[in-house]
DNA sequence: CATGAATGAGTCTTCATTCAT
DNA sequence: AATGAATGAAGACTCATTCAT
């Protein structure tokens, strides 16, 4: 009793909202959104059930946390590649290699994002559409500026370009599984150089 | 006498297993398989739930029905694309732009059989995990033949170009929304281009 | 079409009555009749579970309907034993022996008249309970005859001594497992000599 | 302040653990394991179907915490018995005596030990086979004594002579009906009575 | 902060029973 | 007699969420 009031845990206390939506991340990721419950996320950052309200509002609203984290990483990646003020078709191949690095070392996270969308409500969902909407856009645009400047096919459709593209890219986080025999850069540069090859016109090289 | 009439029943009868599969479908891949209940399968169709059980042993044996009724399809469109005897660069892209077509007509089912086998377990998992091996295998062969022949880029990675090749191709699943600009050929057509662009070296044209 | 109505089943349709009973002891007696299914009894009779209602109006009535036949069978057991004239003692050493070989002989079925009367209702268990009274009144009357004639310890209880033998008796459908090595002669000479050395004070021998 | 008044809910709460294992000892007994629903147990301790699963984690997890107990008294009995150190016949009939008392002291219990063991599964089912094997062990060994002892007939089959006492004495479970004439004690002595006079020679008295 | 007990609604599944054919 | 589709009620179990302590 005389004993100075310790703190109990060993875990470090410093930031349970971080480990919560990191083990949260790991266990919708592995079982599913839907399929996924609070108590294995509970179970894994050593809380029980309903503490986990001291930190979330409810399960969704976790969703939607997970979700604008990675909207504000695609944000940083985009600005990134603006910054570098490439020409289009070098900014293209730049564009997918970091996005692909992204997801690759995002694995999670990212696959979040494009599978478990759906089970988002009202605000929550329109908000990620929007994202989702601008992030297009923002592939839309790299792509309209390189046809205009004749880099690639003359009939290329953008908007369906730009859908392969994207969808091309987030294959990576389908069928990669680490441990391969191929090391993430290379990874990031094949499918760079798929894709460029997919929508640019032929470099004279 | 010789064939009674027989009363149709206005109840759209004839095939309850037929009817219930393609309702699982579409609630499977409205609300995904863990979200979708039996109950919604049920209503669809017009049943009590407890009366599904005449028809399907468990709610996973019906999402391996929809599999393998997939699979199937799957294999066919591999024939029919063997059948041809065409030379590997434009067996290339008439199994994509195959593949792409049937994917638009059969976009709830496909994409069931690509976002939903993590719920399978046992055997059902182990067999549909051994047929897309099998799927896998078919177009690594495909590329294989490609290569060499002289017509993909001498230092592409076989493996990792078909894992891109079959996510690319599948993308299309994620982001056509019938009624677009589009026509379905116009799409698959498309696809087909920009795959054989990605994979293959450039023909002179 | 030619061919002359013939009866389907190559199952011998005589007395599905009778197969259909016999299936459900095997059925009951296995997996216990609340948790045994009519559907169990259907298949072991090569039925469609709704046909069985063309046999029996219930469940429970089937149920009822085998304890009728232990019941009789019992009554036949007693009558043979009083019709053999013996004097007390060696009427009860004839009887436990007698029971119990019919007991080795029909385990299904007695095991089920001594664990299952839980599950009858209403007029049908009425019955069952009244015809158990019987036969511990039977019993009872055996017992009661041997003490008025100085057979047995004199501070017997007759109605104590009953119950216990009835249950030990009643103890072969627990305990025997067919193949043993003692043969059901055997197993009814014993326990016979130890109910009756249980019950009868010590015969000069 | 020292010791808080604690206000004892007016709901006996304390141990709801205890508490549901007693509610499923009646239920269970009363019905049958299979036929009693865990509502039964839940409406008997106050709580909701689903709430018992914080006590608990399957019915048939239930039904082996109570067979668990069950063993466990009979091991303290056994010991116990053990402890007097006294010669096999005396050993056999203070054996029987306190088993009786035990089963008319806890007979919904024991009832449940000896008729639903067939619902358990997998591990849960051996442990309980291993136990009753235990037990068996432990009566065959005491009866083996005497007979070594020449204390029973000389041409008793002990492994017989075992399972009869046992189901003998496990009767008082089924025919015993409180309030009846005779005390418990009274009862057990003539159990003993009985039994002993069943398996060993007659004492020279 | 954290607990842990409790809720209430919902999920999959089983089954005795009925009935038109 | 037999089928097989359908019912409706119930059963075990899960889970997001709440709240007194």
């Amino acid at each position: 009793m005389s004993a100075p009031a310790r703190r109990p845990r060993q875990v470090p206390r410093r930031n349970r909202d971080t480990q919560i939506i990191e083990a949260a991340v790991t266990v919708f990721s592995a079982k599913g959104y839907a399929a996924a419950s609070l108590q294995d996320v509970a179970d894994s950052v050593g809380l029980l059930k309903g503490s986990l309200y001291h930190y979330i509002s409810s399960k969704e609203s976790l969703l939607f946390r997970i979700f604008q984290e990675s909207h504000e990483q695609a944000g940083v990646l985009m600005a990134a590649v603006d910054g570098l003020e490439l020409p289009p078709d070098e900014q293209l191949r730049e564009f997918v290699r970091r996005l692909t690095l992204y997801y690759l070392e995002n694995r999670e996270r990212a696959s979040l994002y494009f599978s478990e969308w759906r089970h988002l409500t009202g605000d929550d969902r329109e908000t990620v559409q929007k994202q989702r909407r601008e992030f297009d856009a923002y592939v839309r645009a790299m792509i309209t500026r390189a046809k205009d400047e004749g880099l690639t096919r003359d009939d290329l459709d953008v908007q369906l370009a730009s859908f392969y593209l994207v969808a091309a890219v987030n294959g990576v986080l389908i069928w990669y599984r680490p441990g391969g025999r191929s090391s993430a850069t290379r990874i990031a540069d094949e499918v760079a150089e798929m894709s460029c090859a997919a929508l640019l016109a032929r470099p004279r090289r």
